[in-house]
DNA sequence: GTTGATCATGAAATCGATTTCGCCTAGAGT
DNA sequence: ACTCTAGGCGAAATCGATTTCATGATCAAC
C-alpha cells in the first residue's frame, strides 16, 4: 500500500498536507487537487494502524455479547451495525459464550486496540469493567445491568414476564408454570420474579415455587426443563418461557408429547424465531433487540463523541403478541 | 495505559528488553522477574496498535459474511471463532447484507487495519479481491467461491439439492417443486441443479422450470414463492427449498393453508433453525456449517503462518436426515 | 593466554499517520 | 509606506511497540 510519503512526493508537497486534505483542514485548491489526483494514481488509503496510534482511538466499537448464536441478540447487533456503520464506525463482534474469562480477554483487547467504545450483554453481574473505565473508554450496558453507573439500555423484564403470565391466566389456563435462565443473571430472574407476582395474586393457596425452573438461556435448557415439570404428579397446564430460545425447547418437548400449543398453554418473552408455527398457538411478548441495539450505539456514539452528562438507563417496554383463541 | 517505557523505567531495564520479555525472546532470569514484576505493577498490557503498526501485521481475522441474522452463517462465525480464538486470533466478524458495496467498504478496512486474512462469503460473484490480493493478505471463501484461484470451503451443493430431491421421490411425491436464492448466487443455482437432475430423470415428460423458482436466500423470500406455486393451475405436492430460511418460509406459508408437513412434502437444504416441527415431518439435508468455518480457519491460519502451496478447495458433503414416514 | 563464538543488552531506527511549532507571504489597517 | 494579522505550509516530534546493530561480557577451545 502506498504511503502518505509517496502521496506526497508525487503531489510535490509535504506529508503533513497530505494529511491536511484528508481531514478537511485548510490547504489551498491547488494543493487539494494535486494530493487527491496523486492519492487516486497510487490508490492510497490512509493506514488506520498509524492514524489509531498517533490518535490514541479508533473507529471501531465492540458489542460484546453472551451467545452469537441466539437471533435476540443477532437482532441487536444489526440495530448495532447499522448506526455505527453510518457513522463512519465499523463494528467487531466479540462472542464470550456467557464466560467471564473470554469476556475479560475481550475487554483487554478493546483496551490495547484503542477501540471508541463498548456495547455490553455482560456474561454475569460479577463483570470487572475497572480496567475499560480507567482506560477512558465509554461502556453502554445492554440487556442486562452491569453494577456499574454507566449508561444502559434495559427490556422491562417484570412487565414482560407479567403480561406472558396474565394472557395465559385471561385465556384459561390454572397451573401456570415458568421456565428461565440462571437465576444469578438478571433478566432470567426478573422475568421470572414478573410471573411469580401475577401466580401469587392469581391464585393465593398454591405454592408457586413448585413450578418455577431455573435453567440456561438455551434450546436444551428448555428442553430439560419442560420434560422436568410434564413429570410432575401434577403436570402444569401453562408455561411461561424466560427467553426464546427456552421457548423453543420447550415447544419441541411438547411437541414431542402430542402437547403441542395451545393444548398446553405457552407464552414466551421474546420472539419465536423463524417459527413455523401459527401465529394464534403461542403468545409472545417480542421484545424490541433492534431497537435496543439502535438505541445502545447512538448512546454510545454521543459518549464517544465526548458528551459526559450523567449515566443514563432507558428502559424498552416488549409488545404483548396474543395467540387468538384457538377457533 | 502504561508503555513499555514505564515498565522499563521501573524494572531498571531497557525497553528492548520489555519487548524481548513478552515476546519470548532470551532474556536472563533475572530481567524476566523484574519486567514482569513491574509489568504487573503498572498493569501494563501491550499497545496492540502500535505492535501491528510496527510488525505489520495484526492477530485479527475477518468474517465477512451476507447475512448474519442467519443461522447458517452465525454457526459458521462460531466454528471460526473458537480456532481463531485458541490461536490467539480475534475474529471481527463484518455483515455485508449482500452488498457489493459494503462488502468492499469492510475489504479496504481489512486492508488498512492491517488484519492478518479474511474469510469470506462473498455477496456475488463480482466481488474484486485485487487489493487485497496485492496487499498479501490472504483470503478463504468459504460456502461460495469468487472467481479467484484461492483456497475455499464449500459444500456439495448439487448433491444436496439431489439427495434432498430423491428423498421426496422415494416418499411417493410425483410434483416436486424447488424454491432457491437468486440464480446469480453459485449456491442456489446448483441446489436447484440437483433438483433439476432427478425431477427430469424421474418424471422425463414434464417441464421442470415451471416448478422452479428462484428468489431471495430469505424467508419472506420463501413465502412469496410458496405462495405463488400454491396458486398454480396445478400446484405442487413437494417442494425442496434451496436454503434453511427458505424452508421456514414455505412452511410458514404451508401450515397457513393447512397444509403442514408431510401433507405437502418438504425437503430443506440446510437445517430448519430453532425448528419446533416434529422430526418426522420435513426432511433436512444438514450442512456442516460449523466444520466449514473450522476448515476455512485452519486454511487461513496455515496461510496466515506462510504456507504457499496451491490453492485448495475443500468441499464437505450435507448428511440427508430424512423424515420417517409418519405412522 | 589468546582467539572466537555465543549471548544478553541497550541505543536508535522504524512502522505511517497526526499535530505542534515556527516561517513565510499576502492582504488589511492606519 | 509600514506594521500587523492570518492562513498556508513544511520540518520535526510524537504515538508505543519491534527489531537491527553494536557493544561488552562470558566461556570454551586450542
Amino acid at each position: 500500500m502506498a504511503t502518505i510519503y509517496e502521496v506526497a512526493k508525487l503531489a510535490g508537497v509535504s506529508p503533513a498536507t497530505v494529511s491536511r486534505v484528508f481531514n478537511g483542514v485548510a490547504v489551498s485548491d491547488e494543493k487539494v487537487l494535486a494530493v487527491r489526483e496523486a492519492a487516486r494514481q497510487l490508490k492510497f488509503t490512509p493506514n488506520r494502524t498509524a492514524r489509531t496510534l498517533r490518535k490514541q482511538e479508533s473507529e471501531v466499537i465492540a458489542l460484546v455479547i453472551p451467545d452469537i448464536e441466539n437471533p435476540y441478540f443477532t437482532e441487536l447487533a444489526r440495530g448495532v451495525e447499522d448506526v455505527a456503520q453510518s457513522a463512519g464506525f465499523s463494528v467487531v463482534l466479540a462472542n464470550t459464550d456467557a464466560q467471564l474469562e473470554k469476556e475479560a480477554t475481550y475487554l483487554q483487547i478493546a483496551i490495547s486496540e484503542h477501540m471508541a467504545g463498548v456495547i455490553l450483554a455482560a456474561a454475569s453481574d460479577h463483570t470487572n469493567l475497572d480496567d475499560i473505565q480507567a482506560a477512558g473508554r465509554p461502556v453502554v450496558a445492554v440487556d442486562r445491568g452491569t453494577g456499574y453507573d454507566i449508561d444502559g439500555v434495559v427490556m422491562a423484564n417484570r412487565t414482560a414476564g407479567q403480561a406472558a403470565t396474565e394472557h395465559l391466566v385471561r385465556a384459561g389456563y390454572r397451573r401456570i408454570a415458568c421456565i428461565t435462565g440462571p437465576e444469578r443473571i438478571e433478566t432470567a430472574y426478573e422475568r421470572a420474579q414478573g410471573w411469580r407476582a401475577v401466580v401469587t395474586r392469581e391464585f393465593p393457596g398454591a405454592d408457586p415455587d413448585e413450578l418455577l425452573r431455573y435453567s440456561t438461556f438455551r434450546v436444551d435448557g428448555g428442553r430439560d426443563v419442560m420434560e422436568e415439570l410434564l413429570a410432575l404428579p401434577e403436570p402444569p397446564d401453562a408455561v411461561v418461557a424466560g427467553n426464546n430460545l427456552l421457548g423453543v425447547g420447550a415447544i419441541q418437548v411438547l411437541t414431542e408429547h402430542g402437547l403441542t400449543p395451545p393444548k398446553l398453554g405457552v407464552a414466551v418473552v421474546g420472539s419465536l424465531p423463524f417459527t413455523t408455527l401459527s401465529p394464534s398457538a403461542v403468545t409472545v411478548v417480542r421484545l424490541p433487540a433492534r431497537h435496543m441495539g439502535v438505541t445502545a450505539a447512538k448512546m454510545l456514539l454521543e459518549r464517544i463523541a465526548g458528551d459526559d452528562q450523567p449515566a443514563r438507563t432507558v428502559v424498552l417496554r416488549g409488545e404483548l403478541q396474543p395467540a387468538r383463541p384457538a377457533d
